[in-house]
RNA sequence: GUCCCCGUAGUUCAAUGGAUAGAAUAGGAGCCUUCUAAGCUCUAGAUCGUGGUUCGAUUCCACGCGGGGAUACCA
């Protein structure tokens, strides 16, 4: 509903004497029921009264007492009192909205710190690290759109055993495996071996007890940058730290501070050993541990028996280096829900650690990514990567492209800048449509899919208004522009949603959670595309026209404004 | 065992505590001398179970059942 329209109507049923607390609105099941609905049982029952003659009564007070250019009249549908708007001022006030969607540049709203793939190097990307990104994304620009500042950071685990077990397998795991990768320039090859050595390493882990042993030391060495590794560590951190930066690029994804965990281990095992000396933490069987278990928690270790950090102990001193660089007013890790409760312990033990972190630290989780009928595992080095996902899309895309009758005037470049949006559109609303918390059961098929609840659908009717726009040569200035004093259903549909986008960002933004703005994307599309087919535009007379251009210019505006959001681009042309 | 998420049409997803629970997809039938057929129109099907709170529960609470995750030296 408008929020406009909510607000006037709040203040109307206030005026003819309904206390504030009564009164919630709601949207009617039918248009022909009216376009806002006010259920009266909570008022009805503090008047003890049937809500049927409480409904009844309040309709026809309303009617007599109130004289409103935008509310027409209120009529009674059982309980439900229904109020009707007037075509021509409802047009014009959600006409004159659409002036106003716009993204805003205050900075009032204070200063957050959104953490997002927290991908390690030396491992493959995949569609659950996709996920991630994506949703980071739209989560920075929902944010900055509500008028905060965003300080955009990722955090890369570049030290620790996952990399131990890829540099043993590197090592064990071919004979000329190595040197092979170093002489393939592409940086997908090398990253498909630096997978295969990962896997390698981590199954050899888990059966042999002599290769545990020698992966134990290894993780050592790197902790202390011994000589012997060095090279190899350094050449394979680069090239996944290339692959990432490649994929950034992909996806228009940028950060403002990039973290790795080899800048504080050193400031790690200080802090946990002060608080050590402090009571914060305490010995255990070799360890150094939390005692999350003393805070309704469960306990966690800090220092392992080597006096090595684990990933709780990097966790502080990044805490640490994140508050004192930004100053953040709230910092959101958007990681997935496997973490939910060591984060929990983690964000406790900071409350001793850094004080000043306390109630700043946020989990943002989403949805586990499974694969429809296969089970997707790193360690065994069975993914599907990001980039094999958006190969494919793009293929899908790029022969729709071929058999597509409407790319008459489309050089080649800009085909292929069509191909690349209309892809990363597929990819990224693929993933932004399910709710943030659910999990996803992800179909490449569907995902290559171009009809129904898709993002090329989405930007296939966005496209058809634009080469409306393009082919018009009225002149749609507001001060030429009438609205007529009867919509036709179509028209007032289009009305009536594109009202709502602002309510569902609020939505969005209140529950961190881009597939409302992309669930509202659909809506509009759908009725959009009826008013498309029942409508002509251009070969209307000429008051029509004007009106019908001004209406499918905000709808252009109002979905490029929600494509925005979600990190798509629209096109012109496909 | 304990703790945390999640259970809605065959499938994938919607539904600030409100009226007849909506879409998409899969199947069937139509529609291109008409602003792009990546489109449109018509056609069936669902709230895991049992209680509770409420005028009203898919939504909130309790207990089951089912799926996933976490639970000490991996991240």
């Amino acid at each position: 509903m408008i929020g406009y329209v909510r607000d006037h109507i709040a203040g109307l049923l206030e005026a003819v004497g309904i206390g504030e607390q009564y009164i919630t609105l709601t949207d009617p099941p039918q248009k022909k029921m009216g376009d806002v609905a006010f259920p009266v049982f909570q008022y009805a029952k503090e008047l003890k009264k049937n809500p049927i003659e409480v409904a009844n009564g309040l309709a026809e007070k309303f009617n007599q007492e109130t004289e409103d250019t935008l509310v027409e009249r209120a009529e009674a549908f059982g309980p439900y009192v229904n109020f009707f708007l007037n075509d021509r001022e409802l047009a014009s006030v959600v006409l004159n909205l659409g002036e106003r969607v716009r993204p805003r540049v205050a900075d009032s709203q204070g200063t957050i710190m959104i953490e997002f793939i927290c991908a390690n190097t030396h491992k493959a990307f995949h569609i659950g690290h996709l996920r991630n990104a994506i949703l980071g994304e739209s989560l920075v620009r929902l944010h900055e759109y509500a008028g905060y500042r965003v300080i955009r950071t990722t955090y890369g685990g570049d030290v620790g055993m996952h990399i131990a077990k890829c540099l043993w397998g590197i090592e064990h795991w071919q004979d000329d495996g190595y040197d092979a990768a170093k002489k393939n320039v592409l940086v997908s090859e090398r990253m498909k071996f630096i997978g295969k050595a990962y896997a390698y390493g981590a199954t050899q882990f888990e059966k042999d007890e002599k290769a545990q042993e020698e992966i134990k030391r290894y993780n050592e060495m790197i902790y202390q940058k011994d000589p012997g590794i060095a090279d190899v560590y350094e050449t394979t951190r680069s090239w996944s730290l290339e692959n990432l930066e490649r994929i950034y690029q992909l996806l228009d994804i940028r950060f403002d501070r990039y973290y790795f965990e080899s800048e504080v281990f050193d400031r790690a095992i200080e802090i946990v050993s002060e608080g050590l000396a402090n009571g914060i933490f305490e010995k255990s069987d070799g360890a150094v541990i939390f005692r999350g278990s003393a805070h309704d928690l469960h306990d966690r270790v800090f220092l392992n028996r080597a006096g090595l950090p684990t990933y709780e102990a990097k966790d502080l001193a990044l805490a640490e280096k994140q508050f004192d660089e930004f100053h953040p007013d709230a910092i959101y890790h958007v990681i997935g829900p496997e973490q939910s409760e060591y984060l929990k312990v983690l964000f406790k033990t900071l409350e001793f650690t850094l004080p000043e972190s306390k109630g700043k630290e946020f989990h943002i989780p989403y949805g586990w990514v499974d694969l429809k009928g296969v089970k997707m595992s790193s360690r065994t080095g069975d993914v599907v990567t990001a980039e094999d996902l958006i190969a494919e899309v793009k293929m899908s895309i790029r022969e729709h492209m071929d058999s597509s009758e409407a790319k008459a005037n489309v050089s080649s470049e800009e085909k292929e800048r069509i191909i690349e949006n209309v892809s990363m559109g597929a990819v990224k609303y693929a993933f932004l449509k399910t709710g943030r918390v659910n999990n996803i059961t992800f179909d490449v098929q569907e995902s290559i899919s171009t009809s129904g609840d898709s993002g090329p659908y989405l930007l296939y009717i966005v496209a058809r208004f634009k080469s409306i726009l393009a082919k018009n040569t009225s002149d749609i200035r507001v001060s030429s522009v009438t609205v007529p004093d009867v919509l036709n259903p179509f028209e007032r549909a289009v009305i009536m949603k594109l009202g709502e986008f602002e309510g569902v960002v609020h939505e969005a933004i209140e529950a961190k959670d881009p597939s409302k703005i992309a669930h509202y994307q659909f809506e509009l599309s759908q009725v959009a595309n009826q008013f498309y087919h029942e409508c002509p535009v251009l070969d209307s007379e000429e008051m029509v026209r004007r009106f019908r251009l001004t209406l499918i210019e905000t709808v252009v505006r109002t979905m490029e404004h929600g494509f925005d959001l979600l990190g798509i681009t629209t096109v012109e042309n496909m």
